[in-house]
DNA sequence: TTCATTTTGTACTGTGTTGTATAAAATTAA
DNA sequence: TTAATTTTATACAACACAGTACAAAATGAA
């Protein structure tokens, strides 16, 4: 029923329009990018882009959900693949920085750099972002409960705080590569992190 | 010299203005925050603003400054007056957690939240970040450096990268708050990074 | 073929935007 | 008092903006 709709068939890949779309929010932000500017990097003229996605937010919205999708599922599938806890944890930084540090010059994180200012006053994007939040948090809290499980994860230790410490590493590897560190450097840090967290020991105070 | 100029005197205080914008700057973020929207939180006219900032970006830098000039000036001293580098470091978020929840509802970091977005476009306020993400690491880096000397930091420890993934801690802590997250939270989140950095062992691998 | 339906392209509307010109007001120096 | 200087207030210019009306084009259904 999908593949033979009624009227004229769109003569452009919403995904490909998505990623267009996706490089110049994540250049100039949500705000500061203007439908003229869309249009000029999808090819598609004005009703197109309403008719699809509804009106500005609706495209940056989706470029969104386009972008959390793939980096959710490119992480989940790296943390959850590895059984060790270290190592997890350092394929899903490098799998990050590689997503960072993808374009020139390094644009860090879309969703954390460019969807933060927008939170307080477009509360739908503020869902989307919290619902990631909630996500990765929930995501690196079975792994550091998988592993202490496994015995490999101190015994007394809070796994969920240990998840948020582990996503907030994640945080700053993204504004941090935005702001112009070198990719080694953030490389390094997110080893350290990793090295802390896992080798975390609750009455070290 | 400066008590006494010429003309006609400002019939405002410039440090009050910045508080002003601030507010507004902070809530939608420097793209989507108009002049208009300037006029009306300061109650200055347009060329006022004009003649005392220069243009939009020389308020919304100039808000920058004297946020980031406080919050320096009472995290450095909240870090650099506690000797033992746990207290130290909680010090160092809760002073963070008190501005960041300082509004209703709460808007996290005024220059990790607002800021970040823009460093791509405006090379000025990517100086402006870049020099306190190094100003910040080298705060703390010193306080590592320092507990190290004492014996109460792992002597084989990267100083440099505790102190980078510490302030990593607090984008996190700057982007929670903004996205929802209650300040208890937090605030055991913040604890638990304390705990995992301070006692943190090389060896741990 | 003809009709219904959806997309496309152009052009437009109304409004919001940054920044400024200009003159009046308030002050100091002479 | 007068001139020089700076700030203030109003008004405005030139442009950018988000969103839409409308007709042409392209398809499937009848």
């Amino acid at each position: 029923m999908n593949a033979s709709r009624r009227g004229r068939p769109r003569a452009f890949d919403d995904e490909a329009v998505l990623d267009q779309a996706m490089q110049v929010f994540a250049v100039k932000g949500f705000s500061a990018t203007s439908l003229d500017d869309l249009v000029g990097a999808t090819g598609l003229n004005r009703p197109s882009l309403y008719n699809a996605f509804g009106n500005k937010e609706g495209i940056y919205r989706a470029a969104l959900a386009r972008f959390t999708g793939h980096l959710d599922a490119a992480l989940g599938r790296l943390v959850e693949d590895e059984p060790d806890l270290a190592r997890a944890l350092g394929n899903f930084y490098r799998g990050a920085l590689d997503v960072y540090y993808s374009t020139r010059p390094p644009l860090g994180c879309f969703l954390f750099c460019t969807a933060t200012v927008e939170i307080v006053v477009h509360e739908d994007i503020q869902a989307d972002l919290a619902r990631v939040l909630r996500r990765v948090d929930g995501l690196l809290e079975a792994k550091f409960s998988a592993a202490q499980a496994a015995g490999t994860f101190a015994a007394g230790a809070d796994c969920r705080l240990a998840a948020q410490v582990a996503q907030g590493v994640l945080h700053s590897l993204a504004i941090r590569a935005r702001a112009g560190a070198s990719r080694k450097a953030l490389e390094r840090m997110a080893d350290f992190a990793v090295s802390a967290l896992v080798g975390y020991a609750p009455d070290a105070v």
